[in-house]
DNA sequence: ATTGACTCTAACGTAACGTTATCGTTTATG
DNA sequence: CATAAACGATAACGTTACGTTAGAGTCAAT
C-alpha cells in the first residue's frame, strides 16, 4: 500500500505518517526505488496499536518502547497511566470548581448596579480626598464626585450606608457570628437589596470582594481597621444560615 | 520589587516571568538603568490573575487577550471554557475506560470488541466535534464517527451506565438508604433490566458481586472509592424493599 | 578587591505534527 | 505521446510555555 491509502484506512495524515517513520515508529516495509514508501498489513497492525496507546494518552517515545520491546509490561504500563489520568481528571474537575466559584463571584459582581459601584468610592466627605486625587486624578474623583452627588440627591443611601458602616467598625472585634454581628449584617443585606437583588450566594461573594478586590478593601477598612474581613465573614455565615 | 522577590512570592520561576515580558502578557513597571526589572503591587495584581486563568486552563494568549481587553466579557469566556474542561474530563473519561478494558482484557479477563477500541474517536454526539474537525481532520472524524455508528446502541448504554455510576459516586458517602440514594439505585435497576431481565434477588445478588469480586470493585471503584460497597448495600436495601 | 547572590540576553530543546514550498513520479486523458 | 492531475518526497519553519545552559554584567557585603 502506498502512504495515502495507509493514511485514509486509519484516518491519520499523511504528515503524520512520515513523522512517525523519521522518529522510527512506524517504518514502511521497504521503499520503492524513486523513494516511496510501501507499507503491508503488518504496518497497519503497528499503526494501530499505536493508535490505540495515542488515544490513551501516551507520548510517541513511550509507544515506542512499548511497542518495541516485547518484556515491556503492558499492564503495568497502562495502570500507571491510569492513575495519571485519574489525577489528570481531578485536576480538571479543580479547575471546573474553581471556575464556578468565579462565574457566581464574578456574576454577584456585576448585579452590583452603578450606585453601588460608586458608593465604594465616594471620597466627596472624607479627608482623604486629596490623597485620593492624587492617587486616581482629579478627573477620576471629580467624576466618581459627581456621580454620587447626583445619587445622594435621588436618595439618602450612602448615608445609610456610612452609618451601617461605622455601625459595623464598632464591633469588628468581636465573633463575626455573634447576634450583633449577625444582626448588623443582616441589615447590610436589606441594605443591598434595595439597590438590586442579592441571592445569599451573591451576598456571600460580594463579602469576599471587599477583601480581595483591595480598591474596596481600602475603603471600606477607612471606618475601621479590620472592618473588610470582618464583614467578609459575616456575610458568609450570614449567607450559610440561609 | 526585583524578579527574583517577585517569582519567590507567588510562586512562579524568573525565566516565566522573563517570558510573560517578552511576550507582552506583564511588563515591569520600569527597569533600573542596568536593565533590572523592577515590579511593583499593580504587577504583582496583574500576575495572579494571569495565575488564575493558567489555573484554569486558558493560553498565554488568550489571557493577555482577556486581561487587555477590558470589553472582554469573563464571565462567557469562563463558561466557553468551563464546557471544553467538561468535554476533555469526558475524554479523559472514555480514556479511563479504554484503558481498563484493555488491561482486563490483556489479563485474560474480558474480551474488548471493536467498539470499544474506537470509543475514544467518537466525537459525533458532542458539541465540538468541529474542533475535532479542524485538529484532525475531516477524513479521521468522518471515519471514526462510521465506526462509532454500528457500535453505537451499545456505546450509548455504556455511556449512561457511566453517568450512574458518576452520579452514585457523588452520594457515595450518604446513607444507603436515604431516598436519593435509594432513588438513583432505582434507576441502577431499570438500566440492568433493559439489559436482561433482573429479579429483585438477582440485583442484590448482582450487589454482592460487585464487592466480592475484586474485578468489579476495582471497576466500579475506579468512579470514587468505596462505591461498590455503597452499591451493595444500596441494592441490597431495595431489593429487600420490594 | 573579592565573593556570592542576583540579573541580563541569547539561543537551543521539547511534542507531535501542520503547513507551505519546491520538486520528482505515476497515471489518466486528450 | 504529451500534458495535467494526483500523489510522493524532502526540507524547514511554526506552534506552546517555558526549562536549561551559557556567557557576562550588577549589586551589596566582607
Amino acid at each position: 500500500m502506498q502512504i495515502k491509502e495507509v493514511a485514509d484506512l486509519v484516518g491519520v495524515s499523511v504528515r503524520t505518517l512520515h513523522h512517525y517513520d523519521a522518529i522510527g515508529l512506524l517504518k514502511p516495509e521497504h521503499t520503492t526505488e524513486a523513494g516511496y514508501r510501501i507499507y503491508t498489513d503488518d504496518e497497519l497492525e503497528r499503526l494501530q496499536q499505536i493508535l490505540f496507546y495515542k488515544e490513551v494518552g501516551f507520548p510517541l517515545k513511550k509507544i515506542k518502547a512499548i511497542l518495541d520491546n516485547p518484556t515491556f509490561d503492558q499492564v503495568e504500563a497502562l495502570e500507571k497511566h491510569r492513575e495519571r489520568l485519574l489525577a489528570k481528571r481531578s485536576q480538571i474537575d479543580t479547575m471546573l470548581e474553581t471556575i464556578q466559584k468565579t462565574i457566581q463571584h464574578t456574576k454577584g459582581e456585576m448585579n452590583m448596579s452603578n450606585k453601588e459601584r460608586f458608593a465604594g468610592f465616594d471620597f466627596s466627605n472624607n479627608p482623604y480626598e486629596q490623597e485620593a486625587r492624587e492617587r486616581w486624578g482629579n478627573e477620576a474623583v471629580d467624576k466618581a464626585n459627581a456621580k454620587i452627588k447626583q445619587l445622594k440627591d435621588e436618595e439618602n443611601l450612602q448615608q445609610t450606608m456610612n452609618d451601617l458602616y461605622r455601625r459595623l467598625a464598632q464591633i469588628r472585634n468581636e465573633d463575626p457570628a455573634s447576634d450583633i454581628a449577625q444582626q448588623r449584617i443582616g441589615e447590610w443585606y436589606q441594605l443591598l437589596n434595595h439597590i438590586g437583588t442579592y441571592s445569599y450566594d451573591a451576598f456571600k461573594g460580594l463579602g469576599k470582594m471587599y477583601v480581595e478586590d483591595e480598591r474596596f478593601q481600602r475603603n471600606i477598612d477607612q471606618f475601621g481597621e479590620g472592618l473588610a474581613i470582618f464583614m467578609r465573614d459575616a456575610m458568609a455565615i450570614y449567607a450559610d444560615h440561609r
